[in-house]
DNA sequence: CAGCTTTAGGTGATATTGTCACCGACAGCT
DNA sequence: AGCTGTCGGTGACAATATCACCTAAAGCTG
């Protein structure tokens, strides 16, 4: 069960939950539980079983995928208002988790277990209907990273990702050459030979951690190729 | 309405429909329509409205994903029991379709309209099962595409495809090497070079349009790094 | 069949990316 | 100041992508 408080916080991020009916409602906040996580801290392993199902109010989270080398790629990130959609697969079909999942930030959510997910899944429309856009999207989402692996060149791959920064406003990306190799899946050598060509160029200032944008049109330009 | 014989084939392809509801079968038979589509045919292309939903009876369907500069990538292939996953994923959220989807061969199937799939989806649990599990299955297959194209050299996920064929006892593989490179997603200069390279160590035969493995062990032991 | 066209595949040059080994610089700590 | 761990840089080399062009086989047509 979970406080009024946090039952107000959660309508606001989950629209769906004021379209359910009552019933739904009811029996949901009382199946939740609260939870905050720390940073950096590894919520589901590969291979592993999920056991229960996280909905997000703050903070983000991290799917990726580790190669046996040590390299990284970032399936998709989770924020508020969604929730980890490989563990709704795997609930919803009790498979196992097939990538793994971190906290990038201190994360609080709302946690119900596989039995509720599955029991409402057939009774409440709207819950499903939010079970189902999580898992389309994360598909078109996912396919989306085959393509840019698949044919994109590493700098455009940067610029978007810098711009995806510019987007909301911010000139600064603080993250190291290896987190933004981990991003893209590429290695962090390679990373920061296109990121002394971009501050040669003149599109970026680079510090220890953090990266300026000092040329938006130009990250801009890069990125659509 | 489909004919008594697709009926029972029908159902010994899609097992679920025999532990369906009696109303869902006969609405299902009822509402479904009984198509061939010759080889070579597109039948989904990238952003349009998927305007029905085929599951498969017999034949072979590729989904792909197409970059601008003409190179491919295959997503995954659809075969009798199966369907076109992400058209389930349009229909219940009324998306457009991420990827373009071809015939390999003649393909035989059955097709619903997206009213009756969603109609029933929230009425029959067996039909949303078989939807779920659909969407669960091509979530965790992809994943393994951005897996293999993220970390795995190209001669590792050649050798991949050919241990697939062995597994199905073929030592043919009839393909070009541009079929070969639009699976893997790469180009084909560079699978040529491959296979020549493969050839030399005395791993394949080639000619054209066909590949002879004749060193299967060697192929599966590439095929495992 | 000769001649033409299409398609499959090969090659060299060059650019991009991945890997390995190693180095120096900086930040935090004692 | 000295130690330690992290961050980023570099050179050498391997793998892959791209481009331009070529050869050969298969199919087609008169």
């Amino acid at each position: 069960m979970i406080s009024t408080h946090h039952q107000t916080e959660f309508s606001s991020f989950f629209p769906f939950i004021r379209l359910a009916g009552s019933d739904f409602q009811q029996a949901f906040f009382e199946a939740a539980q609260y939870v905050e996580v720390p940073s950096g801290v590894s919520i589901c392993d590969e291979g592993q079983q999920c056991d229960h199902l996280t909905l997000i109010l703050g903070g983000m989270g991290r799917v990726y995928k580790l190669s046996p080398s040590g390299r990284e790629i970032t399936l998709y990130r989770i924020q508020e208002g969604e929730s980890c959609v490989l563990t709704a697969s795997c609930i919803m079909n009790s498979l196992s988790f097939p990538a793994m999942a971190i906290t990038e930030t201190v994360v609080r959510g709302i946690i119900v277990n596989p039995k509720f997910v599955r029991d409402w899944f057939c009774k409440e429309p709207q819950w499903q209907q939010f079970i189902l856009g999580l898992l389309s999207d994360r598909l078109s989402s996912i396919i989306t990273v085959v393509e840019e692996v698949a044919f994109k060149r590493l700098d455009v791959r940067l610029a978007e990702l810098f711009s995806r920064s510019l987007e909301q406003g911010e000139v600064q990306v603080n993250k190291t050459h290896a987190e933004l190799a981990a991003d893209v899946g590429s290695s962090r050598e390679v990373v920061s030979r296109v990121l002394r060509d971009f501050s040669q160029r003149g599109l970026i200032r680079s510090t220890r951690g953090h990266i300026e944008i000092i040329d938006p049109t130009a990250i801009a330009d890069l990125s659509t190729q």
